[in-house]
DNA sequence: TATTATTTTTAGACTTGTCTAAAAATTTAT
DNA sequence: ATAAATTTTTAGACAAGTCTAAAAATAATA
């Protein structure tokens, strides 16, 4: 069993892995923590200990497949949470992520499986990221980033790379929501600016927005 | 704010108050979180600092106004849990106490208050409990241990008292559930068991279980 | 009421997770 | 390749919450 700390350390490295491939760095973890190095230098020696991760001195750490598997399924019950709180009690994508980091911790098998049920086993959680299933696998979605297409072409509003709440606001002000479609009626060479067709609304945006948004290809009209 | 261990020490005087009138005792404390008297002094010393708890050395404890507030509405989240395990995901009563431990003490206003609006603003938990509002309040509602009816007499079931897992899966292998109807058939002075009609059914139930289970009167045929 | 038993508190220690400051290792730059 | 800068680790401290063992206060009993 792991103590809530031992699970955020677990997260970190396991979203700091999906990024840098290679050893996960002490600084990395205990930025993304908000938290000392030597803090986390002494938490990576009891991780080791229980063998969640591989760790040399002053080499970083990976996480061993135990690992991977707790983290997973912090990671599974963190986004199934956001889905629920979505779907069923009205918050807003951008409300989510606080109370999902405290709903990750809970421990009881029972309730995140038929919390998958209920929710008609989701795939991807309010922001378009992927829920790994019961034993850790993620579904991949093929997706670019906006920012990549170029004028007449289009695709489906799949996702967001910063899913901070101010951009998530901001989206939401603009009228850009999952599953929609967006299509370049112009790129801009001087500041890589776009202008969007999004449902029957021609919007302006900057390159800074559309670097953060992903597209899954629109095949056919 | 209030960490999850004072938190679990507000509930436990909560529960000790609405028994005993008067102070609680530390050992009486002590004994319902399954700690040391020592371990309890030191709380209670904390939560007094804080002003949650009247305390006078040796004298035992009371909630203050405060101190009440924060425990009900550690009790409301408990209970608003318990209710979303059993109707929304299938749970059994005799499975969601140890669950709704955890849950109760996500920290989120909001959640709760959608959480209760999505369950259809329930007054009672699966065990029959009343869930205090907002404010703290209890719904009172006038109940009778099933035992201390007279042949004859019937009742709706309406709670129980002991809500052990042991005794809650007695009662569903009996048929016995909240809501149902029951009808004393007969008293038995030898042992003060009880012939009853639930439902359709016809049984016989010792006087221990008899005085475990709440009834409300049932006014009308 | 004096003695015994029980309850409660104190004193000191331990664990978990964190921190600061300094030392050691590694990396970068001259 | 040596010096400087950065990263990482160690050493020691602290707060929260718990424990054991012993002391103090209260309650029960003869």
């Amino acid at each position: 069993m792991f103590t809530l700390s031992e699970e955020n350390y677990l997260k970190a490295i396991y979203h700091l892995e999906l990024g840098n491939d290679g050893g996960v760095s002490t600084n990395a973890i205990a930025e993304k923590l908000a938290t000392k190095a030597s803090s986390v230098t002494d938490m990576i020696k009891k991780l080791s200990e229980k063998e969640v991760v591989l760790y040399k001195k002053y080499k970083g750490v990976t996480l061993t497949v135990l690992g991977k598997t707790v983290a997973a399924s912090v990671v599974r019950k963190h986004r199934l949470w956001e889905v629920f709180l979505v779907e069923k009690l009205n918050f807003s994508w951008h409300e989510v992520h606080e109370v999902a980091e405290q709903l990750e911790h809970i421990k009881s098998s029972k309730l995140i499986n038929q919390l998958d049920r209920f929710l008609g086993f989701p795939t991807h959680d309010p922001h378009g990221d992927p829920i790994p299933d019961k034993d850790g696998n993620l579904k991949i979605v093929e997706k670019s980033l906006l920012s990549t297409l170029s004028k007449n072409e289009s695709g489906i509003c799949i996702g967001v790379d910063d899913s901070s709440s101010e951009f998530l606001q901001f989206l939401d002000k603009k009228g850009i929501t999952l599953g929609k479609k967006i299509t370049i009626l112009d790129k801009e060479d001087f500041d890589d600016s776009l202008s969007i067709l999004i449902g029957d609304k021609k919007l302006s945006i900057s390159n800074k927005i559309a670097s953060n948004l992903y597209i899954r290809a629109h095949t056919g009209q």
